[in-house]
DNA sequence: TTCACCAAAAAAAACGATTGAAACAAGATT
DNA sequence: AATCTTGTTTCAATCGTTTTTTTTGGTGAA
């Protein structure tokens, strides 16, 4: 079939071993120069490619890590720009990168065992927002199996993300300093983003609508009706998603408001997808292909042995056109 | 380590050949059935999971496939659900996804030779816009690696996808029965999708904006510039990709301009992405998730040695807001 | 009794690598 | 002259499977 160690050993007239040896490099002043040189010669010659599979059966590791990832999310579009930052930092390490999709629990649970059978190196996990603990993921945690998660993180486990009280207070603040001071929230009561929303204005409690089921676009019907019912109508909002901000602005235009001038509304995330949006969305965000690269680094500290913390990146605000100033 | 076939072997006290046999169900009536039994029993107590790898290297397979995707692309959305049909198939047959992402020719070269590295058993690949040929494949094309490609099509592979001249012609037709005549193409000249809309409306030739270079949102200035320099304005304009479309859309009414009355927009690609605009963009929708699966589907087909054709899905008209009748 | 035949199970040879230990010169040390 | 190095190179075991080939008993027929 295709070349193997074997055929360069014997089209240089040497030893397998002394082959892998030249070839990984391992054997690095084992091997005589004029040998060496013969049998990089045969490699090049016969284009012989290293079977990884074989490799990692023999050394046991697999050069793979695998990625889970919520369906619904996925197609959500900021995972591409995730994924490429974790692809581009394991190719320099020369893994490969195992797609696992899920959509439910058990789903999420039989891609657990099947990422189990490929025995992969390491996992990175967005865990779905619906989801409630980290149970479906037991068989990989049971095998301590390194792991680390994006988007959200639970004990034990390192995760990489920002920290939503500083998302909560950085939207907050600008909001504040453009003369906002009645500020909704549309996203879960006990989200510590609220909490760092609340802290900056320095109140007990804000209009809030934490039944952000799912990330449809339907869900701007929803959060304008919600936003229209408030007795003291607030002057700015901040939305849980990207994608619910533009349904929202969308709504709300559709309906005869002009926005910021009625409402001001900051998204969260920072995707460049806010830019199609009238008025563009302006957007807590976060580094994302960066995110992924951390990933990878982070999953390689771990899969060397170490032990490594939890990543905080900073959010920075991307200012666009959906807030205005009061003054 | 992790349980292999000899620790259930020498519990169930028997030889591990005999134990393969049960647990891939190969030697479906050469093992007695208490053996069986206890074999089952063992293999349930100790919690085995195969080892794929290992298993492919004795068969020759890797159960594995490559996706090649170019990255612009990738970030721009409706891959997500390609590729979650495909690895819905792919799992049904404990088939795995090897993501391989690449943003220049160089890149997509090196990617190849990743796979066969990977020693993949196929490859399903997205050829970015750009690429002229498909020589940057070579290397897997040589080995006569199962290649299926989509979004576009190359003698000699099968593809999978939309016949562009009937989505031309989709489009066109909707538009002419609103009464359009004079309908403008954003998207290459050469395109045959152009054909397809000159077809029905019997026409030599119509505007046409070809240098779509990006398929950014920046874009849509750039359009809408295009469509006001006309000396004969368009009632209608059909736009390469559903972001381009939104992108004017959004440009256009910036501008004053009333959607879909002073213009009606027509995309490409059917995107639940279209619906945020305002007025939400009409389009001509290809099925995505069952692109993937069709594309694993073939693969298969290739892998099992037999020939397979192109495949052409049926598009279909996805109505939203942004065409209007002109009577 | 002997031989062929069968089913059931086990042994052994791949698959394509890595890697620790052994072999082999040739020159230096006692 | 015997032993020790030292630098190269090869052997052989290993990784966890599949699959081909052999080895077992046990039957039934000659």
């Amino acid at each position: 079939m295709s070349i193997t160690l074997k055929d360069i050993a014997s089209d240089a007239g040497v030893g397998m071993s002394t082959v892998s040896y030249v070839l990984t490099g391992s054997g690095v002043n084992k091997v005589g120069k004029e040998t060496r040189k013969r049998i990089l010669a045969s490699a090049e010659k016969l284009g012989y490619l290293p079977n990884i599979g074989a490799r990692g059966l023999s050394c046991g590791r697999t050069f793979m890590i695998g990625v889970l990832l919520e369906e619904q999310e996925f197609a959500s579009s900021f995972y591409p720009d995730i994924l490429q930052g974790l692809e581009h930092v394991l190719n320099q390490r020369n893994y490969g990168l195992l797609l696992a999709s899920y959509s439910s629990a058990e789903e999420l649970k039989a891609k657990c065992f099947y990422l189990l059978q490929r025995r992969v190196d390491g996992v990175a996990a967005f865990p779905g927002a619906w989801l409630d603990d980290l149970s479906p993921m037991q068989p990989l945690l049971e095998k301590q199996i390194p792991m680390v998660t994006m988007t959200r993180s639970f004990p034990g486990i390192p995760s990489i993300g920002i920290e939503p009280f500083v998302i909560g207070e950085t939207a907050a603040r600008y909001l504040v300093e453009l003369g906002h001071r009645n500020i909704a929230y549309a996203g879960p009561e006990s989200s510590p983003r609220r909490t760092g929303i609340l802290s900056v204005l320095g109140k007990e409690t804000c209009p809030t609508f934490g039944k952000l089921a799912s990330y449809d676009f339907e869900l701007g019907i929803t959060l304008f009706d919600w936003i229209r019912s408030l007795a003291e109508r607030p002057t700015a909002v901040v939305v849980e998603s990207d994608i619910a901000a533009v349904a929202l602005i969308r709504t709300a235009c559709a309906s005869g408001w002009k926005l910021p001038r009625d409402l001001s509304v900051v998204g969260i995330d920072g995707l460049d997808f806010g830019k199609i949006s009238l008025p563009a969305l302006t957007s807590v965000g976060q580094p994302t292909f960066e995110r992924g690269e951390k990933t990878a680094e982070l999953l390689f500290e771990l899969i060397d042995g170490r032990k490594v913390d939890n990543f905080f990146f900073q959010p920075r605000m991307i200012v666009r056109e959906s807030c205005c100033s009061l003054e």
